[in-house]
DNA sequence: AAACCGGACAACCGCCGAATA
DNA sequence: CTATTCGGCGGTTGTCCGGTT
């Protein structure tokens, strides 16, 4: 946030390098600069440019809020079910994960974890990297983002000119290249390693349904999803289909914590999760709230 | 109306690895 | 090869602001 500077302020610089919140002028000297030269060699460019400041003063100010393409405003349900998810991934890499959501820096998503994610593991009191946490955020949180994007979707595709503009463009860039398999990891993503581990995660329970066959294994139906609305469709489908049916074979978290959990839809996990309070469950807001209820069948 | 509190986010700090002199 | 500089990263702190008492 930019301020005035104060009289005092100006009197006392000197050649004192300068800290503390930027101010307009200080904004404006930074842009035109490196309109003019560029970014990098920040140092120089501090020096240059006759700000008061430290080169890496002016490359956080510039990749974190003046810079053109950065997002601002709060998560899109996409964008929030990607931190959730990269997070699961990755953790801490802050860097890492904001290379997956277009526009975010680093920094915003680190904030958001720490005033959301963690704030609600601290009203749940448990910890935030404890299976337990994990278990929640993957059977409770991840399944409502999904059913949140898939209800404004289904909204939004009356409205069939604008279908794929339903999605936000940080989410779609990342998952345009998911390439969903119902038996093989996707495809093309950023690294091999990362993109089965990731379809490990949202790999939906196998199901055996009591009396049907075992599904086929040549199924090789490679269906490419344009926007993360589709590939969250996919998802929240397989929720469903686990739901629907009457026994499940799990194969996703090993949690020892909760070792029924995995594979479980809504009403399940919340039966599974006795210990939390139903009111500090409802991450996402108020408009959550109903929705919580119908969940416990409160 | 003022004091207090907590949430959100901007900014800084320390460390580390890569690049360069 | 070594020392220094630079840039990037994650953790932490500081500041602002709105809500509550």
């Amino acid at each position: 946030m930019a301020r005035e500077v104060s009289s005092e302020e100006e009197a006392g610089g000197g050649d004192e390098l300068r800290r503390g919140p930027w101010t307009v002028e200080e904004d404006l000297l930074l842009v035109n600069y490196i309109a003019a030269h560029g970014e990098g060699r920040w140092n120089a460019l501090a020096r240059c440019a006759g700000l008061k400041r430290t080169g890496k003063s002016c490359r956080l100010r510039w990749l974190n809020y003046l810079r053109p393409d950065v997002r601002r405003g709060n998560m899109t349900a996409e964008e929030q079910l990607l931190i959730l998810e990269l997070h699961g991934r990755w953790g801490n890499r802050w860097s890492k994960i904001a290379q997956h959501l277009p526009g975010r820096t680093d920094n915003e998503i680190k904030n958001y974890w720490r005033t959301r994610v963690q704030k609600h593991a601290k009203h749940l009191n448990c910890d935030v990297n404890s299976q337990q946490f994990k278990d929640l955020m993957r059977y409770l949180w991840m399944p409502r983002l999904l059913e949140r994007i898939h209800r404004s979707s289904q909204s939004q595709s009356h409205d069939a000119d604008d279908a794929d503009l339903s999605v936000s463009a940080a989410t779609s860039c990342i998952t345009s290249d998911l390439v969903v398999d119902a038996h093989h990891p996707p495809l093309a993503m950023a690294d091999s390693n990362d993109s089965a581990a990731m379809w490990q995660q949202h790999q939906a329970p196998q199901m055996s349904v009591a009396g049907a066959p075992p599904p086929t294994t040549t199924m090789a139906q490679h269906v490419v999803l344009p926007t993360a609305a589709a590939s969250c469709h996919q998802m929240q489908d397989q929720f469903v289909c686990a739901r629907a049916a009457e026994t499940t074979t799990c194969c996703w978290s090993e949690s020892e914590s909760l070792p029924g959990l995995a594979g479980l839809y809504y009403d399940d996990a919340a039966a599974a999760l006795p210990e939390f309070d139903v009111e500090t469950m409802a991450m996402w807001g108020p408009e959550d709230d109903p929705w919580y209820t119908q969940m416990l069948g409160l």
